[in-house]
DNA sequence: CTGTTAGCGCTTTCAT
DNA sequence: ATGAAAGCGCTAACAG
């Protein structure tokens, strides 16, 4: 015999009783429920957690979905390990654990989701690289699990979301170059349906727009979102005709690709061309000139996103069409620099 | 009413059947068995996790450890998504799901390992960033869940276990060097007691004793396994009076610091010192010039640490006392030049 | 205050 | 080939 009924045995008294005890639920006489605890601690007794949930129909676990295989996550990988971090830390408080449901991606990730949601093993699911238009989205909304997703979406709905101020760090980045005279600036945005590129270009278009100047379209590069993606970039930059003077960069590890390839044409950053790049990151620490980049609080950022999933398991309609933009702020540096031509 | 028992209702059969037929078992009529997956797959039928588990004893589930905010794990996550991402190919095939099991910095890593295990919310347990002297595995071993360690321990116990060759890393790092007149050659590991560190300074003694050279404990550094080691080693290296002519890395990360702060004083990797990197890594592409490391194939490592689990749950006393070695391959280049002096 | 009992969703005998 | 029923470990409602 095992779990509560051996324990129960052992003490000589009724299942329900050493229940109530180990969950602290009253009309247990302290003696007995102090019985109970020590002697759960000595045949160490741990309650199974598939019974558990059975019986409550909650599992007391936070699912996050990380994409496995997507430039994005594996960049962002320091980004998602300080987050989760700074999740847990609120999440533990309410006695939440958290796991991430790394999905493959040689999977299809509503296949995935689906696979999850169903087996009821996570109460709720935080979702990542949040497309423009989702099918998560749509699937967890009329799945009716409770869900945050972790960038906004075009997809129709009422759910809570979390994203940070994409359109304001472009905004941000064309300001500081127009203020110091650029008036080409290039923007490079990672070609991914993730919709915080989308966002990230509005910003940009409606910035210049504010400036009045004018928007070309040779000047909007698309490249994938890594070290690679950076190369590329400088390549496209440097064959245009026209050069821009500055670039402003959507994915935080294109810069490591930039900066290199510029080295080894001997176009310096900041010198010869003004570079902005996204989200800091301690691998960009390392840049020489140091780059301009956008600065997040990602504790405070965790912490929130915490509070956002226990809203969620809490009041799951209450929770819903919240959004929330996380502001991100400009961190100037010698890779921007007055345009010299 | 939900789950089996209405699907079972739906079409007027008893559940018994209706879980027959859905599992596959034999006995069930070819017609009926049609019926129950046509009627599963409209009312879009999905299996609780915790019933199933709560009858079987079994979850499917794989826990992974993942320790945030170590280092290690910041540093070699695109290295840990990666093989997440093989892992899951495998395990995959005989239906068992991955799931990441995020450990708090601020966590007591034995504290969190109970509660999961003890949920029993996973079958079986792998752990990363394996200590010299591992708390974890003696409490996996008494607890008799099974568990597969990443990375080695003088945790004494029968486990199974899959590292990396370090110790080879480390010999074929000074064989490399001595064969083109390296004679002083430093080393940087870092702090942390992850037994990878130790192994790879063993092996960088025994190699040196090999070739007949002394050991210089002034030439052995200890920093954080971070890029913010690297600098620190490389300040330490620029501070020793008879400066060696080489040093190796014991931590991927640590060489952008150190050629950054090479970089800074005019020190030229390969030139004025040679430079032999750790694990290789796509972060690293990018410096020049081109770093030497050790390369290995992180898909045929994730397959066989699939491999590894799943012999574990189908056989945990058969899988016990294997330990596998996984090969790592030198990459020369020209961050590694015969010593000047 | 404690014991008894029903039942969460599922699988698996054991009858039929 | 199918149904009935037991029971995995646990909690909660009810009875005493």
């Amino acid at each position: 015999m095992t779990g509560i009924k051996a324990l129960a045995q052992h003490l000589d008294l009724s299942i329900g009783t050493v229940s109530r005890a180990l969950n602290g639920k009253p009309d247990v006489k302290a003696e007995t429920r102090r019985r109970v605890l020590a002697a759960a601690k000595e045949l160490d007794y741990r309650p199974n957690h598939s019974g558990r949930s059975l019986r409550h129909g909650r599992t007391n676990t936070v699912g996050l979905v990380l994409e496995t295989g997507s430039p994005s996550t594996l960049a962002g990988d320091t980004f998602f390990m300080h987050l989760v971090d700074a999740m847990q830390e609120t999440l533990a408080e309410e006695g939440l654990d958290l796991v991430l449901l790394p999905c493959r991606s040689a999977d299809d990730p509503i296949e995935f989701l689906r696979r999850h949601v169903t087996r009821r093993m996570v109460d709720s699911i935080v979702i990542t690289a949040t497309r423009r238009q989702d099918e998560r989205i749509a699937m967890l909304l009329e799945d009716g699990t409770p869900f945050l997703a972790l960038g906004r979406s075009e997809t129709p709905g009422a759910y809570p979301w979390i994203d940070l101020d994409f359109a304001g760090a472009a905004r941000d980045s064309v300001d500081a170059l127009v203020r110091l005279g650029h008036r080409r600036i290039a923007i490079a945005a990672p070609r991914r349906d993730v919709n915080l590129a989308h966002i990230y270009m509005e910003g940009y278009r409606d910035a210049l727009a504010a400036h009045g100047l004018p928007v070309d379209e040779a000047l909007i590069l698309r490249a994938s979102g890594s070290e690679n993606g950076g190369v590329q970039v400088a390549e496209a930059l440097l064959r245009l005709e026209d050069r821009p003077t500055a670039v402003m960069l959507g994915q935080e590890l294109m810069a490591i690709g930039l900066y290199s390839h510029l080295a080894q044409v001997g176009v310096q950053p900041g010198r010869d061309l003004s570079v902005i790049g996204f989200r800091q990151s301690p691998q960009l620490r390392f840049l020489s000139p140091a780059l301009a980049c956008f600065a997040l609080d990602v504790r405070a950022l965790g912490k929130e996103v915490g509070q956002a999933v226990m809203a969620l398991s809490a009041d799951p309609v209450a929770a819903r069409g919240i959004g929330r933009v996380w502001p991100l702020e400009y961190v100037p540096a010698p890779s921007v620099q007055p345009p010299v031509r």
